[in-house]
DNA sequence: AATATGGTACGAGTTTATTCGTATTAAAAA
DNA sequence: TTTTTAATACGAATAAACTCGTACCATATT
């Protein structure tokens, strides 16, 4: 079976790492552990095993001109949160996706959120 | 640490069973496994085990009044997508529920879908 | 030139999830 | 009562995710 892109579903390291990169831009596996090491104790080999791994995957792109690897996204956080959104559709929600938004919004939303998500509902119904 | 009910979160194979346990109600191994080889080639022990270690986890419950034990969910389907998105939330939208409504909403929403959640948002701005 | 530094590659151990065969046992049928 | 049926329990094999130590190599530094 073929994949696309929007089949893509990173594990939860995987996913830990695709969140650095892209709040930083593309970065070496030193940077990486640093970063992730503000918040985990996890050791560089271990970093650097995980980003060999999503670039066999092609998770990641890396430009290895220079002795210190660069690693980037292969994908957007975009595309990539949207994939785990239609997976967790159809795995949790019986495919639809307005279940899984009022799921979403019974648990917990403000004020301010209420309103751009009130007028995210204008645009879409204008589109449409 | 302790873990709260809102933690759990089922394996993709335990969610398969909880799906199937959530339409039919309490339901024995056999009906279980009946169920769910409607749609994949699955071994009956194997369906037995994964209950078991379900049990375990107490992610269901179990009458073992009769020879053939009757399985049932411990949580409701809505307390586990509130985990499952609770989860969703933290680890690929930055803690961020509405940032996750907007997304599921950019891809893929009906017209009918649009006022529903739009009634939802009145309702959650009354009570607030 | 010799050495220290800082990279990547790779193999192997651990854990968790999944799968299923076999042993055993309770109960129904002959 | 004997035999067959149908259930649970259990162990083991496989696969994927994760972790890290060690080997090896390029390049600065002395």
């Amino acid at each position: 079976m073929l994949r696309d892109k929007s089949d893509i579903k990173p594990t939860e390291a995987e996913l830990t790492l695709l969140n650095i990169l892209w709040k930083m831009g593309p970065a070496t596996v030193r940077q990486i552990h640093e970063s992730v090491s503000q918040t985990q104790k996890t050791g560089y080999t271990t970093v650097l095993k995980i980003l060999q791994i999503m670039h066999e995957k092609a998770l990641v792109i890396r430009d290895e001109t220079n002795r210190a690897h660069v690693y980037a996204p292969a994908n957007s956080e975009m595309v990539t949160q949207s994939s785990l959104l239609k997976d967790l559709v159809s795995k949790a929600f019986g495919g639809s996706t307005s279940k899984l938004v009022m799921r979403a919004l019974d648990n917990s939303t403000s004020k301010e959120d209420i309103e751009d998500i009130r007028q995210l509902l204008n645009e879409l119904e204008q589109q449409s």
